[in-house]
DNA sequence: ATGTATGATTTAAGCGCTTCCATGAAGTGA
DNA sequence: TCACTTCATGGAAGCGCTTAAATCATACAT
């Protein structure tokens, strides 16, 4: 590592270290002149600024938290590849923080925010609840939410219309003549899994079907929690032929629990998921889903807050709504 | 956010900022009166210590780089939780930095070591050359790389025995009856497709096979590439009856290529990867891959890397080589 | 009462930058 | 030539913290 710092390089040019900084960030004139004998000094030398010291100064860090709940989810990952990138091509490097499906986990790395560890902080997370990033916000945190619908003036937010994608699901699996259809929902108290659970209502009611309470249960969005749901429903032998499970990592689930129960999907027992997880297309039915536009929504995002960040308002508008598309695939089609 | 600084909480606790300092990180003795009087003061003024001071001063900034070539790639998806458990449990954040499976890109993130942005980096990527890894070294650059071996006294590293592994697969697949084996490289300039191919050039001269050149395809360790190259082989018209992939993204592309070409697997065409992708096990059928401790060997490095950056020094070893397993599942079994 | 050891606390010097302000040099018009 | 403007550069303060060294307070032995 070199250790040479801007004094050495200011003597070495036989300039003050003002001047290099002025050449280093373009801020102010410098003659032709001593702009070449600078900049071939810090060639020279090897110089490479120090990031903790423009940091104090500049009272910045350029460095976005971004917090995730489980970065092995393909849908997540894909909302962070939009972000990093349109982060880095606007000089912003980003902190990744698993959550590991933990609220405490989420809180705590928030409080990098109170460190000023990083600038600002882009959530991707359904657990955190709208009580909570409403306060951080209002301490004044630049926070942006990506995945969910949040109300408050500070904060940038980019979202599908999950009850609209959900109720597109169920009408789809009613088109297919299935009229006992099964809820699988996630965590209890995540936004994403009380908005499709109102989708999945507001198609019951638009086609006049009863509401069967049974139907229902929560899967906590993995797979493993999708497999034990599904055999819970079918414990109760109360019939049903189709599964609407609220992301595709529950449905994987289901797809293990039909194999263990030798039921024949779709023939047998129709599923859909959310969120067009890599997998889904690999599996065999391929499994029907909704698909984000997941790289997208994590660009403008991170765009957004940067904004945000540099004029302290927004440009335009703050809430943005994307649209979502329902993949009919194999695994809720041709029912014979 | 708060802006309450140290002089801020000093002044209401009624002590120096020193002291205020030496509560925080219990570095020395602070009577039990003025440290609960200095606690107490934090608490009320919602006080947060600033990291960029905090960095400046003590010259590290307690963070890893972690530069991986592709976040959607559950393999190393996996390395990284490993890391980021660790390094967290150890008060390391860590900065991801999605390199996009290319190496000027890599190369660039690896400057954030020159700007002290990071304490130390973790490579989990196959493409950088040994050459230019040793050469950051050899600045004193504080570098570990997982899955992958390197020769160097300062660089800690992981790795799972590539040639062992791939010999295993390719003495597999000639147990099932093969003997014209076609192999999937990845990157040409990549050291696991190297020693992949060495395993596979080992097992063809123990079981006293030909080695047939035009056999042998290169798939860029991705899907499409994989698919691509799988073609390229039919094309070929020279009869082979399995296929080793130098790892499951490409075995994906086989996959999709014999369905495109109606070539059944494994009656016709045994598949085997490697690394154990998540989605290996729910393709159809389910594909024989190698499994690598991924989360330990991540967790494993980080742990070492960290050791070094406090010591300066490895307390006791500095390579480390982990067991692979070989996973034969359905797609090169009962081959009739 | 005096000296000394021990422990608690403060003082003050930076860490490496950015940026405001002052200074100097060169150019312009009268 | 002189007063004034313009542009390039340097001086120096300070971002918020840590830590070595200095100081102060207390207790104890003599």
């Amino acid at each position: 590592m070199n250790d040479s710092k801007m004094i050495d390089v200011a003597r070495q040019a036989k300039v003050s270290v003002a001047t290099v900084s002025r050449v280093l960030n373009g801020s102010s004139a410098v003659s032709d002149k001593t702009k070449k004998r600078v900049l071939s000094a810090i060639k020279e030398m090897n110089y490479a600024p120090n990031a903790s010291a423009k940091n104090l100064r500049s009272l910045k860090t350029m460095t976005l938290g971004v917090v995730v709940s489980d970065i092995l989810v393909s849908y997540y990952a894909e909302i962070i590849k939009g972000i990093e990138n349109t982060a880095n091509g606007l000089n912003y490097n980003i902190l990744i923080c698993d959550a590991q499906n933990r609220k405490e986990k989420e809180r705590e790395y928030m409080s990098l925010l109170l460190n000023r560890t990083v600038d600002g902080m882009i959530l991707v997370t359904p657990l955190l609840g709208n009580e909570e990033i409403r306060d951080f916000a209002d301490m004044g945190c630049a926070i942006g939410i990506v995945g969910r619908y949040i109300d408050h003036p500070n904060v940038p937010c980019i979202y599908t219309d999950n009850v609209k994608a959900s109720r597109e699901v169920v009408h789809h699996l009613i088109e297919e003549g299935h009229e006992r259809i099964a809820f699988l929902s996630g965590y209890a108290d995540a936004v994403d899994s009380y908005e499709r659970l109102e989708g999945y209502l507001k198609a019951l009611r638009d086609a006049r079907l009863p509401f069967i309470p049974e139907l229902i249960e929560n899967g906590n969005f993995n797979e493993i929690g999708g497999n034990e749901a599904f055999r819970r429903l079918m414990a109760k032998d109360i019939g049903f032929t189709a599964v609407f499970a609220a992301n595709d990592e529950m449905a994987l689930g289901v797809y293990e629990a039909c194999k263990a129960l030798s039921i024949e999907i779709p023939a047998r027992m129709a599923v859909v998921g959310v969120d067009n997880n890599r997998i889904s297309k690999y599996v065999t039915p391929r499994l029907s889903t909704v698909d984000q536009p997941k790289y997208t929504m994590g660009a403008l995002l991170a765009e957004k807050l940067i904004d945000q960040l540099n004029d302290n308002a927004f440009a335009d508008k703050r809430t943005f709504k994307v649209d979502s598309k329902l993949l009919i695939r194999d695994s809720s089609r041709n029912r014979k």
